[in-house]
DNA sequence: GGATCCTTCTTCTTCTTC
């Protein structure tokens, strides 16, 4: 709770950066007005679009690098078997470079000119149907899971050593099924709210009431985001590129306070008031809606994109907006995996064939 | 009926004084 107010306190203080190094220090001392219960009025101030300050104000320099934290690590737990030391031109470097072929992201030309003017049109939900000649076709989840920088795997990898060294090989594995349930529970309760056609109201204690004590949080969390999603148009609906050939299932797609969004919700344990806090989540949005902007299924193209971040104590969820400019960079992050994806497979079939050999 | 698929999540950090 409190680090989400700091987010937002931090986002007003950057707008006049030349007082900012001081006020962060208010902050960190714990300044009364952070333990308002009030909404603060400084939330509405765009968080992402001053990340960057806020990170250069905030941030230190530390001394650790994964190389040094690896070492750290293997003194405590024991040596790891089979992680190559992630290097620094694993991550930044590498992923600055461009795709071969630069695949359009928007696709106008599938756009009925009625169906646009038209608004919502009947509600999406096609489902995922393997068999039909789709078994070779690979998924977005799949793809950005295989593609992950060195460093990525590295982090991840570290977190599940301690958790394991925590809760044991049953408790984590207990744990991360508990983090798959309540994700899942959550969207099939706004895949309610969006299939009853009523309006979301306020989360009123009546409102909150029928839920599960398991998503109540949850869905008082995203209460506010839910005011601003009209015209719903596709919920859990599968997509696929036509010419690139992957495929996968988007959450929703709506206008989000007037612009036509490509929506992700996420739960999360930890407060992200950054998009950046959401690691790949805008690389899978931007999949999704190239697909989606290909697919005869859909009669729209979709240029923005939204993750909703939801807090299960209830605190507000964060609606990281993705806009047209950023999205289009995304997506050529997104024809970079899905290069990485495909040079990984001919490699390793190549492997295969040599090794039966 | 069983198996498989797509999702659902998980990483990034610190230590000092009032």
């Amino acid at each position: 709770m409190f680090a989400l107010r700091n987010a937002s306190v931090v986002g007003f203080l950057v707008q006049m950066p030349c007082c900012a190094s001081h006020l962060v220090t208010h902050l960190s001392s714990g300044h009364g007005m952070l333990s308002s219960k009030r909404p603060s009025p400084y939330s509405a101030v765009d968080t992402e679009r001053y990340s960057s300050l806020v990170k250069s104000v905030i941030s230190r320099v530390s001394s650790q690098t994964p190389t040094t934290m690896q070492e750290e690590d293997e003194h405590m737990y024991g040596p790891i078997i089979g992680t190559p030391p992630p290097t620094a031109t694993a991550t930044g470097g590498e992923r600055r470079r461009s795709p071969k072929v630069l695949h359009p992201f928007l696709h106008p030309e599938e756009t009925t000119a009625e169906e646009e003017e038209a608004g919502a049109g009947p509600l999406a939900r096609i489902h995922l149907s393997r068999g039909q000649g789709r078994s070779a076709v690979p998924s977005v989840t799949r793809i950005l899971q295989q593609t992950l920088s060195p460093e990525q795997v590295f982090y991840l990898e570290r977190w599940k050593r301690k958790m394991v060294q925590e809760l044991g090989e049953e408790g984590f594995k207990e744990y991360s099924q508990n983090l798959f349930k309540q994700g899942r529970t959550f969207h099939s309760a706004l895949e309610d709210v969006f299939t009853s056609g009523v309006k979301w109201e306020a989360g009123s204690p009546s409102e909150m009431s029928q839920y599960s004590p398991e998503v109540r949080g949850y869905m008082e969390s995203v209460s506010h985001v839910l005011e601003d999603v009209r015209e719903v148009r596709a919920i859990e609906s599968t997509v696929q590129h036509s010419a690139l050939n992957y495929l996968g299932i988007v959450d929703c797609v709506a206008r989000y306070r007037g612009v036509l969004c490509l929506i992700d919700w996420k739960t999360s344990e930890k407060s992200k008031p950054f998009l950046s806090n959401t690691y790949d989540n805008p690389i899978q949005v931007a999949a999704y809606a190239g697909a989606l902007n290909t697919d005869v299924n859909y009669k729209y193209q979709v240029e923005n994109g939204l993750i909703v971040v939801a807090y299960k104590d209830g605190s507000p969820a964060h609606a990281h907006k993705i806009n047209s400019e950023l999205m289009s960079d995304y997506w050529k992050t997104w024809l970079l995996r899905l290069e990485d994806y495909h040079e990984k497979r001919s490699a390793q079939a190549s492997s295969d064939v040599s090794e039966k050999r």
